[in-house]
RNA sequence: GGCGCUAUCGUCUAGGGGUUAGGACGGGUGGUUCUCAGCCAUCAAACCGGGGUUCGAAUCCCCGUAGCGCUACCA
């Protein structure tokens, strides 16, 4: 008889933006549910109502879905099975698997530090696990406020962890922890297993975080009489001080990825490789690919520091692979931001701003560069990076040699790259010149930087008349330059 | 402190008893009838330490060390 499907989940808590820790964990859960035809749930986890809001719910459920991380169920909110966790923990009480609890927080601590100054270490002394049911239930019904705790039986608790193996705990370890805070509300682990219960999930993959929770639950699904599902542990995602990722290390909410320019399929596939390997010398590799070759077996056990250079490569072979008409829409965002949209491009310009987009792409990291790369192309008044003016645009000779350049160009009877190139080297050798003596100055005065697409390509793209123009304002601008430096001496 | 997890180039990793220990990012160098942040070529760079087991250990076992995680009536 062939396993049933499996049934994963993904479940975060709304106390904060999904970041990539919290998404990688996502990821392996979707590309093991597609690799075995399974089911991925959705659960938000919003009993810590103070720390929770909508608005982060919003945020997840907005970068999963970038990322294309789609879930089959839900999203179920934790919040409103709150009943069924609470009957749950009655129920263990009933069969005498839990026990209440009168002990105040003042007289814990006040143990706690009795035993800790002893140098001995604390765990909850079971105090109330002594008293009999008929006290218990006369102090409960007298208004003694308490709390429910799980009677954690002697013994080990032994379980087979998808990525590391035979992993096993004292129970004696473990504390008789709180089921039912004395405000009633169910806490973490309780709910977290009467959920997956109700769920029917099958394998709980989640961070390495949560490894110690493990045998806690395991023994509350036992005291339940319910099978405990697998478990996986994924390692943890460490920043470049090998401390686990968070804010101090920079971006780590996946939607600030998307508004650095970054592509969701890069991030996915770079995300994908951060603990797991397909095995030999693959990283490029289509969703498809990596729901085709993911297995555990793949899956590394050691924490993995996130390498921002190795994803900003990776997003760079992913912008390479677009089209121009894909990365016009991709990265309208930043054209807008940057005011440099015009209604054209979509419309009587629109092969241009393709071929444009086609151009730049090579060079372009992320989509954001695209934007920057551009404004040179789309409008007259751009900045001129003062390295490349040292550098071109310094010498005695450089006006004449613009000039000269945009003379001839402008004298041009057709305009694109080989024509542009003809006229450029012929000017040279008339002037007694190497051709490079003329293009650094131009590509400074056309695109104010030192480094573009080459020049020729990069001039018929602009059209003669921006060409000229530009070359005009360059000039004037040395010009300008010159005799600033001049009156300053 | 206790419990647990982990240990191959700076980083991500492949390999898994006998290999010149492979690839990628990043770095260096050289080339590219115009630049490089592009492209091509090339170089440097690693099996944590100690004991076993074995003819042979980076690989298996043990110990140590280090790093990380958890140690809540947070999730």
């Amino acid at each position: 008889m062939s396993a049933a499907a499996p049934r994963v989940r993904f479940a975060p808590s709304p106390t904060g933006y999904l970041h990539v820790g919290g998404a990688r964990t996502a990821l392996f859960n979707l590309l093991f549910a597609r690799r075995e035809g399974g089911v991925l749930i959705l659960r938000v986890e919003d009993t810590d109502i103070a720390r929770s809001s909508q608005e982060m719910v919003r945020e997840i459920l907005e970068g999963l879905s970038w990322l294309g991380i789609t879930h089959d169920e839900g999203p179920f909110y934790q919040s409103s099975y709150r009943g069924q966790h609470t009957a749950r923990a009655l129920a263990m009480l009933e069969e005498g698997k839990a026990y209440r609890c009168f002990c105040t927080a003042e007289a814990i601590d006040a143990r706690k530090r009795a035993v800790e100054q002893r140098g001995a270490v604390w765990k909850y002394d079971r105090a109330c696990l002594a008293l009999d049911s008929g006290e218990s239930r006369r102090r409960h019904e007298a208004s003694e406020p308490s709390c429910l705790r799980i009677r954690v039986p002697e013994g080990e608790t032994v379980y087979d962890d998808l990525v590391h193996g035979t992993t096993s705990f004292n129970n004696a370890d473990i504390e008789d922890l709180v089921l039912l805070r004395t405000d009633g509300s169910p806490t973490y682990n309780l709910s977290c297993v009467s959920d997956d219960i109700d769920m029917r999930v099958t394998h709980v993959i989640r961070g390495d975080d949560h490894i110690s929770n493990t045998p806690k639950q395991i023994i509350i699904y036992r005291a339940l009489g319910a099978e405990p599902p697998r478990f996986g542990h994924l390692p943890l995602i460490l920043g470049a001080d090998k401390k686990r990722l968070s804010k101090r290390h920079g971006a780590v909410s996946v939607m600030e990825y998307q508004r650095l320019g970054f592509l969701p399929e890069a991030l996915f596939n770079f995300l994908a490789l951060l603990g797991w390997s397909p095995g030999g010398d693959r990283e490029i590799m289509t969703r498809e690919e990596i729901i085709e070759a993911f297995s555990f077996e793949g899956v590394g056990s050691r924490s993995a520091v996130f390498d921002l250079d190795k994803l900003t490569w990776m997003n760079s072979e992913y912008l390479k692979r677009r089209t121009g008409a894909d990365l016009a829409t991709l990265a309208r965002p930043w054209f807008d931001a940057e005011g440099l949209w015009r209604p054209e491009f979509e419309d009587v310009r629109k092969e241009w701003f393709h071929a444009l987009m086609e151009l730049l792409k090579d060079r372009s990291r992320l989509l954001s560069e695209l934007a920057r790369d551009a404004r040179p192309f789309l409008q007259p008044e751009f900045e001129y990076d003062p390295a490349a003016v040292d550098k071109h645009l310094k010498s005695e000779t450089a006006v004449g040699r613009l000039t000269a350049l945009r003379d001839t160009l402008a004298g041009l009877n057709g305009f694109d790259a080989t024509a542009a190139e003809t006229a450029l080297r012929d000017l040279a050798a008339r002037l007694g010149i190497k051709a490079g003596e003329l293009i650094h100055p131009a590509r400074v005065a056309l695109t104010g930087r030192m480094v573009s697409p080459g020049i020729f390509a990069v001039m018929a793209m602009m059209g003669r008349e921006a060409v000229v123009a530009r070359l005009d304002r360059a000039a004037r601008f040395v010009e300008a330059d010159r005799a600033a430096a001049g009156d300053s001496r």
